[in-house]
DNA sequence: AGTCTTGCTGCAAACGATTACAATATTTTT
DNA sequence: AAAAATATTGTAATCGTTTGCAGCAAGACT
């Protein structure tokens, strides 16, 4: 590999004149900039971008630290991380923490360490003081996905509150009354989505009955399982909303097993758009969170951050999408 | 941050006795190694990866260059380079190439200017000579998904003339004769698929009649337009065969809209497990690629060529899994 | 006691860029 | 034509590590 010293030597010129030449910067003869263009030609020289990241103490990475990179809404988010990135010739740091707090910290020390420009993550702990540990380590940082209360950290989230309630809504339209729900346990995310719910229930007079509501991990087999005890009971629900993509493929398998009809028997309506939610019979309608906008909006902020750090931080709330299809309204 | 040189001050000793007692090397007393914990400690020390890197001209950074995170086949690869990776305490570098040969080009060269230790890609380029361009970077480098022959490079690829006449023969044997079948254009796994595909015919006596096999590009809406093209012949095919997770996709919307009856009316097989496959009706019988498995070779044939630049390349080839389900036999 | 190991430690030179600053050359101004 | 301003280029320090080499102390051997 050759370096600026081979490129310099070549064209007859010091080190700061090619290095001067390369960042286009002024004061370099024309006759000059060709012998020392010629030159970083001829030997297909790159720069080192670790010795100049030394020597800067930055780079053109960014990072991104989502929790689990098989969650389609994780993939559609770096798709639009990346597409960004890539038009501001950034390269970008691709992480899976795996909901695991451990590796969060690995991950956000590695990114210190790497001299990245900046990170973009979905925190896996819940709460700001969990989080301080991150924070102090002063790199420009944007949040999404997960809000963490209080933490003056720019972010990017939906309106969770407000897509639940409106599922919900669409859901007693329909004339559905007794709507069993299921939320993921221990997230901000799911006790909003909660709260979307009860609050839609009590603006139409229902009472949201405890037994109807059930807090488990946001895992397929936990849907599943929920979903079969709710249709067990002697007093099955009029309707089941899930509240995270996961739990709704198990809630949806399980429906399919036993072979409930949907909608006329039970109702069903989910968050998020996977891939799979107009290939079943019925198709599914759903919340549909607006990812690529998030990963964009995130991106922008990051770059805005970077670039001015010490401006006030702030908080973008995207409204996410009701997508009806036919898993709700009777025939 | 505080560097070396502030640990080995308030240690009262030189960096290099610093960076000695870090690396575990011998040579070093018991009470001064004591002392420099204790700074380090204190201090909260974080060695500065960049500056050791640049001295070392290496990094514990291996890249992953994959053609699209948001197929289920390479986020499942990524997570098992990840988990590997991880146990051996590097950090993996996510790109997504979007099988666009320039952005491809551009990673691979970020990969070099980064020091990585090596990569795993899953190359957008389908023959060797427009690969040279890469490989001679001389980076530690190894191959999943995509053969490229003639390139002395590690491999790890699926037997996908295997899995495909398996998949044939599983349809003949369900009794069905004029099999349609689609595969990916310009590809050599699609034309590997087509190979299996065509054996399996002439193996059991049937003509392999040109009209019944379709080149596309791997998106789903071709594959929707085939199928639905397909549908509309005079004399429709007994079975329709498709050779990759889009292209399903999109010929099981078209089969399901045009509420044709499988398998009864049309039996229908594919590749690729991507969640969908169980919840429909009915669940498709396919071929599944052992995904964790590729990603845990790759990984490891890659430590091993890093350990050992000079050892021969070592082409790893996995067998597929049929998974039968119920969209092929007739009742 | 003198010489040889051996163990411990520090000095200083890399790694490959960027960038003050100084030095020189050129042009403009008076 | 001299002085001042400006443009061009080079020198050398710097970023934070690692590591070859040398120095020195202490113990082992003759």
């Amino acid at each position: 590999m050759p370096s600026i010293k081979d490129v310099a030597d070549i064209a007859g010129v010091s080190t700061a004149t090619v290095s001067r030449v390369l960042a286009d910067k002024p004061h370099v003869r024309p006759q000059v900039r060709e012998r020392v263009l010629a030159a970083v030609e001829s030997l297909n020289y790159r720069p080192n971008l670790v010795a100049r990241s030394l020597r800067v103490q930055k780079s053109n990475k960014i990072g991104l630290i989502v929790a689990d990179i098989q969650n389609p809404f994780f993939t559609s988010v770096s798709r639009a991380v990346e597409d960004l990135a890539y038009q501001h010739e950034l390269s970008v740091f691709l992480c899976n923490t795996d909901e695991n707090p451990e590796k969060e910290d690995i991950y956000l020390d590695l990114m210190q360490d790497e001299n990245v420009a900046g990170v973009i993550i979905a925190p896996t702990r819940q709460t700001a003081s969990a989080f301080t540990e991150a924070i102090k380590l002063d790199l420009p940082m944007v949040i999404i996905d997960r809000r963490l209360p209080g933490v003056g950290i720019d972010s990017v989230l939906i309106d969770n509150v407000d897509a639940s309630y409106r599922l919900t809504e669409h859901l007693i339209a329909d004339g559905h009354r007794r709507i069993a729900a299921m939320f993921g346990m221990d997230s901000v995310t799911g006790s909003q989505r909660y709260q979307g719910y009860a609050q839609a229930l009590k603006d139409h007079d229902l009472q949201p009955s405890s037994d109807l509501v059930i807090h488990v991990n946001a895992r397929e087999e936990e849907g599943y399982q929920a979903a079969k005890q709710l249709l067990n009971r002697t007093q099955p629900p009029d309707a089941i909303l899930t509240s995270n993509g996961l739990l709704s493929v198990g809630a949806f398998r399980a429906l399919h097993e036993s072979k409930v009809a949907i909608p006329d028997e039970i109702g069903f309506a989910s968050f998020d758009e996977t891939g799979w939610t107009t290939l079943v019979d019925p198709p599914i309608t759903i919340i549909e969170q607006p990812t690529y906008e998030i990963g964009q909006a995130a991106t922008e902020l990051l770059l805005k951050r970077i670039e001015t750090p010490a401006r006030p931080a702030r908080e973008i709330i995207l409204k996410a999408n009701l997508v009806v299809r036919n898993s709700c309204a009777r025939h």
